[in-house]
DNA sequence: CGCATTGTTGACTGATATCAAGAGCTGTGG
DNA sequence: CCACAGCTCTTGATATCAGTCAACAATGCG
């Protein structure tokens, strides 16, 4: 079903972490040159067609992940086989926190966009955070968000009707890029994200189209009426 | 509505680390000797009834809490002025995490049991793991539970049919206490924790007692029929 | 040029929300 | 001690929203 990540097509060569163009944002803002000496293990860059899985559930983490540009979804299959997506990733996002901690992934990681993607392995991050209190910090407050951001889903996408769902979860997909624009993600995935079926969303993306709410004008690119959505996400 | 906390018929004194009957699994497990000696601060202790609230979402966090026994609800409100209950606290569980980068609170935690509790600054946290390795590690599995947690209510609370959810929590309950007995919360809380109405909730419950799936042996004291209760939590 | 995937829409069904009423219990004040 | 107010839980009647099943168009891929 879904494919692994091949690597020997996607691999872009080893990253130059010092003069990375997402430095200030990343895990390793905060690492002085000196760290650098320290890291001998390879850091990856390489880019994932829309659909191709990272890693998988329950797999060991022996590397953890930065986003340079697109997005992914983490899953987590239900009894009956359908998904749930429990996040999404986005630019300067880490992925696999919970290996750190010695854990299995305990998500499916899987494009929805071209992505290009930094791995790293999980030792030389807790050999680094050993000995600077600057990581230990950058690294809980990655945890927090994380938190935050699942506790959002919680109250914002799976509480309250569909069109109240859509209309937030279309208000945050704008302000993550600060525009009134926003790319809109496949039916399904939409449903999996609010806990509705892919018809209702299709439905509701639909109603919202037909009311002047939301004009697509390229493909899945859409310009929102901002105000009103946000008159329907709270009504 | 909800009373705030009066300290004054609530204190029990302040608390003795070294000596704590909990000491093997709280935050503070991994200290040594010489650490408490740096601990100036006061910890406090003190015990909540019921319904009591022990911090408001958006406060300034400046103190971290254990929970010695009994249970809280993490709240967040909606905007139509519903709650929502994202996460549930139990013995050893630490409450504000979130104080330690920074943040202001992000719930309202309410008691739902008789409950006790330990106080600490959150200064003190953030000074002992500046340099104790050993917190940092168990700081991050915290983050880490938390984390997985919020997860699960997405997948397993927020998912389904009322049956399977409310199945499901009561399966958690019980997985809880190691037992096929649980405590039943409150059928406005069950709600709040399922995404579904009190009169929801309600029958719910009341149709797994016709059944026989439950028996309430006392005051919201129940034996569970475990087995039963898993067909339906998957179906 | 099929074939697979995705999005859309319709018809129908069923589950859950909503509104309403009443029972049982607890604490309070007269 | 009793009456009463305020909760919580339960149950019923009804309405509505979302799920299900099905068909078909549009698109992209091999």
């Amino acid at each position: 079903m879904a494919k692994s990540i091949g690597l020997s097509q996607a691999w872009a060569g080893e990253a130059d972490c010092r003069h990375c163009a997402l430095r200030t944002s990343v895990l390793f803002a905060n690492l002085e040159e000196a760290d650098f000496e320290h890291i001998h293990d390879p850091i990856d860059q390489f880019s994932l067609k829309p659909g191709t899985t990272l890693y998988h559930n329950g797999e060991q983490g022996a590397h953890m992940f930065t986003v340079r540009s697109g997005a992914l979804k983490l899953v987590q299959y239900l009894s009956d086989g359908s998904q749930r997506i429990v996040r999404i990733v986005r630019t300067t996002d880490i992925l696999g926190l919970e290996a750190l901690v010695g854990d299995c992934y305990q998500h499916t990681a899987i494009a929805l966009q071209p992505t290009e993607i930094c791995r790293f392995p999980t030792r030389m991050v807790q050999e680094l955070s050993h000995n600077n209190p600057q990581l230990h910090q950058e690294l809980m407050q990655r945890w927090q968000r994380a938190l935050t951001e699942a506790d959002a889903w919680l109250t914002q996408f799976s509480t309250g009707s569909a069109r109240q769902r859509v209309a937030r979860l279309l208000l945050r997909l704008a302000q993550d890029q600060n525009s009134e624009n926003c790319h809109l993600f496949r039916r399904e995935d939409m449903g999996a994200m609010l806990g509705l079926t892919t018809e209702t969303a299709s439905r509701t993306i639909s109603s919202f189209k037909r009311e002047g709410l939301l004009v697509e004008f390229s493909d899945n690119q859409c310009r929102l009426d901002i105000d009103q959505l946000r008159l329907i996400a709270v009504e």
